[in-house]
DNA sequence: TGCTACTATGGAACTAGTTCCACAACCGCG
DNA sequence: CGCGGTTGTGGAACTAGTTCCATAGTAGCA
């Protein structure tokens, strides 16, 4: 079995409390002790264990983060936003992806509950209020990350004024026949995802400030994904009077409405101009105008208000919004005369 | 403070071993006493301190991944199947994110150390022979990802099989003047990747056995990144007999390829042939062709091949294959006559 | 009825750290 | 020289579980 800090406290002749006080550093301890203590720490190859250390001081120095399909590269940025500020205070990441409803209320039961994190980073979902008073009851600091919920701190952007700008770059370009492509409204009891919805609402307060009446036929909402995206663009074209512009919840559904166009030889941006959401990486590569969000600063700042709650002293920062900007690429251009 | 066993038991009137035997659902509680102390447990609303439990089974059910660069998307995909499987047997994830070889250094030296997980997988990152040797003297069980080293037990494809395949494929469509973009091969001492150099070795044996010569000016290496395989795709494309094929090391270099063939409006596959390597998630939306390779199965894989280390009664598993296959899309063609 | 075997139970010991109290040694100062 | 204060040290108690041994109770059987 690995040495523990009696039997180093044994060979060195010392008390266990001296031990422990050379390998936490405290000057109470003179030299000559403190350097009998290493040379028998180096001896016996001894190494503390952490579990224990974890145990005795109630802290794990841990965090948990509750991520949706944590594949999804928008997803993917935050959480290496999150892993980078972690790992320079020395903390661990654990992630849970989750990818169904059932684990979803799973997580959000579970991980709080059980004492193996000092804090929980939520990416994406709205917890319900009763999962939030079970954070509290068992005093689990919370950070949201891209979501809003009673109170709770949180890192986010102005989605409706994202949408409200993207839809003003689509108007300003001349465009007139404008469609929206985003993920379902009707589940706020499941994934309660609400950014799609809030870029939705941007989508449609653009419009009605233009003074353009909001039809119904332009509004296209399915599951996220390329493919799903592909086959609602496809119902879009398939009207008497298609849109020559798409307004796309995220970058990964403007890729699926890309590939609609292309199915289809419709040029972009001659006879069709698409607009995303994110800037994920491979937008640039794409071309792809879109509304640019700080992916990898939410994740670093959740962790600097994370830590924020950790220090006890400080007051639970309020919910934060990051700053966004479109990029225009070369999806985007004035509508066919 | 929270409720303890020992709480519980005071309550229920019972011994502190029955209550532990009530929460580990051993058979020897009758009934009645098992009913009580669930109706106190529920009463107390008394959740067991994992860590606690940890310590005491000297367990963690917790797996720790070190790997590089998780932000690719080779890299994230193989995590998805590391945390599904891992998920679905009640075990944590700890994810290491490593961009610098400092960092990898530290991440091989401390995660097996600290006791903070049970077992430890490692992604494309080939651990040096000390390294190794620390692992067993930790007694760490480790699995590798996309590498082999030294006995340890690991999930891969055969690189050099996966390079002819696609060397062959040009080929066969007629190319003679085939180029590489890859990783550099000369940095055995840092990160120590191996996959880009044995496709690079597939690649020249597929020419060899065509019976054409190895052209050191159609190799080009650089740091792994879309821009840096663009800027390597001018330089070949700047030669005075410019190649009219390219095998990109991977997808996202083969993106760099692509930049670049669309910067000097070099029509691809007319012009120029390009395939790429991982059949990663938007490969299919650029058409590219490619070389797939099992990502998700090689996490899910692992850590299968990790289980089987932690139950010890089973011998370590050797180094597995996973199969590739060649997914011809729309980037290759044969040459321009 | 008495012996055996098995079930159910209580609780001490154990895991490996940290913390804190008690105490000794030594120093400076009046 | 004595006293208060500081420094260095030892070790019991504590963290919250699991495990295992001892033992009481009881059922089965000769």
């Amino acid at each position: 079995m690995a040495a523990t800090i009696r039997d180093v406290a044994r060979v060195a002749g010392v008390g266990l409390g001296t031990v422990s006080r050379v390998l936490n550093n405290s000057p109470l301890v003179s030299a000559a002790t403190r350097q009998r203590v290493l040379s028998v720490i180096e001896e016996l190859r001894y190494s503390p264990s952490q579990i224990a250390r974890n145990f005795s001081l109630g802290r794990t120095r841990t965090i948990a983060a509750i991520a949706p399909f944590f594949t999804r590269p928008s997803v993917v940025e935050r959480l290496r936003g999150i892993e980078a500020t972690l790992a320079s205070e020395g903390y661990h990441l654990v992630v849970f992806n989750v990818e169904t409803v059932a684990r979803r209320d799973e997580c959000l039961r579970e991980v709080p509950r059980n004492d193996r994190a000092d804090g929980l980073l939520i990416i994406s979902l709205v917890p319900r209020p009763e999962e939030i008073r079970a954070f509290s009851e068992a005093s689990m600091p919370v950070v949201l990350i891209d979501a809003c919920a009673g109170g709770l701190s949180g890192v986010s952007v102005d989605d409706v004024a994202g949408g409200e700008l993207a839809t003003t770059h689509l108007l300003e370009l001349g465009h007139r026949r404008i469609a929206f492509v985003g993920d379902p409204l009707e589940d706020p009891l499941t994934f309660n995802f609400t950014s799609s919805y809030d870029r939705f609402t941007g989508y449609q307060r653009a419009l009605t400030a233009a003074g353009l009446p909001i039809q119904t036929e332009y509004h296209r909402h399915s599951l996220h994904g390329r493919y799903e995206a592909r086959v609602l663009t496809h119902e879009l074209l398939n009207l008497p009077d298609p849109p020559t512009a798409i307004f796309a919840a995220s970058d990964t559904q403007a890729m699926g409405v890309l590939e609609a166009a292309r199915d289809r030889d419709i040029p972009v941006p001659a006879a069709l101009s698409v607009i995303g959401f994110d800037d994920i990486d491979i937008a640039e590569h794409l071309g792809l105008t879109t509304v640019r969000q700080p992916l990898f600063e939410s994740g670093a700042r959740a962790v600097e208000l994370l830590f924020m709650l950790l220090s006890e002293g400080i007051a639970a920062p309020p919910a934060e919004r990051l700053a966004i900007d479109l990029v225009i690429r070369t999806t985007t251009a004035p509508p066919a005369t």
